[in-house]
DNA sequence: AAACCAACCTGACTGC
DNA sequence: TGCAGTCAGGTTGGTT
């Protein structure tokens, strides 16, 4: 379930569940899960084993789980990415493994008891590994309260429009300076990080903006009014616990969210547009898709 | 430096 | 029933 809002949900349900908790065990059942740890199967297992897990914290679509320091070690974490099909799952201690389970944490809390982490993942283009924490490079805290460091792997992507520190301001420039398509930078995670496909369409649809515009064409209202409109479609997704199309994108516990029935172009091809009722269409951009109102969303001559 | 594309995977669905 | 082709929520690394 991988945009912001999918993660958030993600993020929102492990951290009550593993903040302060012990990594008692840890079975990695396919190493195509660990493409981004720096070792083996076995070495991920080693390192993460017998730690306490300190807090779940996101940024964009990118998750990690702060690890409680030894003396000694510089800060660490596990950092997981969904990827297209990625799940994290609580599940209890010795229940039967999924469908397409890669990784299991057996994890005990003080308070909750023993429960397993599941990372299942259908395609395999999500990922977990072991991490180190680095300051974050604008020297401001992190997502979520935590303190001002990211992992390594997360240093390049760019604050989202829901945390509090994003600068509007910084963004709008960065699109002066952009010749490719809206929809291209809305998507390059170092400028904008969280907004995937189902939202890049939504926010443009909504702010009646044609995907292919070049960036650095539009005004700066236009710019504001997008941004606007990126933030309200990330927020009312994450209320109805984000889009669920299939069994593929649920939360920690296997639960579908709500939003694909607010989808207003996403998805959409053919039927009317609920602003002006002119069929929606559907066309190639980047090996993807986008789907708009070719008469709302006006691209100029 | 910025922009683009192929590659990494599995599975569901469509049309012949 | 089978088979080929298409499509799917993302990121990266290499090439222009």
């Amino acid at each position: 379930m991988p945009e912001l809002p999918e993660v958030e949900v993600v993020r929102a349900g492990l951290a009550p569940a593993v903040t302060g908790a012990r990594v008692c065990g840890v079975t990695v059942h396919d190493e195509r899960a660990l493409t981004r740890h720096p070792g083996t199967g076995a070495d991920f297992e080693a390192r993460l084993t017998g730690r306490t897990i300190r807090a779940a914290v996101r940024r964009g679509k990118f998750l990690w789980l702060p690890l409680v320091p030894v003396p000694g070690e510089e800060p660490v974490c596990v950092v997981a990415h969904l990827g297209m099909s990625g799940q994290l799952l609580l599940r209890s201690t010795g229940a039967p493994q999924e469908r397409h389970e890669r990784v299991r944490l057996d994890v005990q809390h003080p308070d909750h008891g023993e429960l397993a982490v599941v990372f299942a993942d259908q395609r395999t283009f999500g990922s977990l590994a072991w991490d180190t924490l680095v300051p974050t490079p604008d020297g401001a805290a992190g997502a979520g309260g935590d303190d001002p460091a990211v992992p390594t792997q997360v240093a390049h992507i760019a604050r989202d429009p829901l945390d509090p520190l994003f600068d509007d301001s910084v963004f709008r420039a960065a699109l002066t300076r952009k010749r490719s398509a809206i929809k291209r930078v809305l998507l390059d995670q170092t400028v904008v990080s969280g907004i995937g496909n189902i939202y890049a369409d939504e926010a443009l649809w909504a702010a009646r903006i044609h995907p292919e515009i070049v960036a650095a064409s539009l005004s700066s209202r236009a710019a504001r009014r997008l941004l606007a409109e990126v933030r309200d479609v990330l927020a009312k997704a994450l209320a109805e616990g984000g889009t669920s199309f299939d069994a593929q994108y649920v939360n920690v516990n296997g639960q579908a969210g709500y939003f694909a029935h607010s989808l207003n172009a996403y998805g959409r091809t053919g039927e009317p547009c609920p602003r002006c009722g002119h069929p929606l269409v559907r066309v190639s951009f980047t090996n993807r898709s986008s789907h708009f109102c070719a008469r709302c969303q006006k691209r100029p001559e």
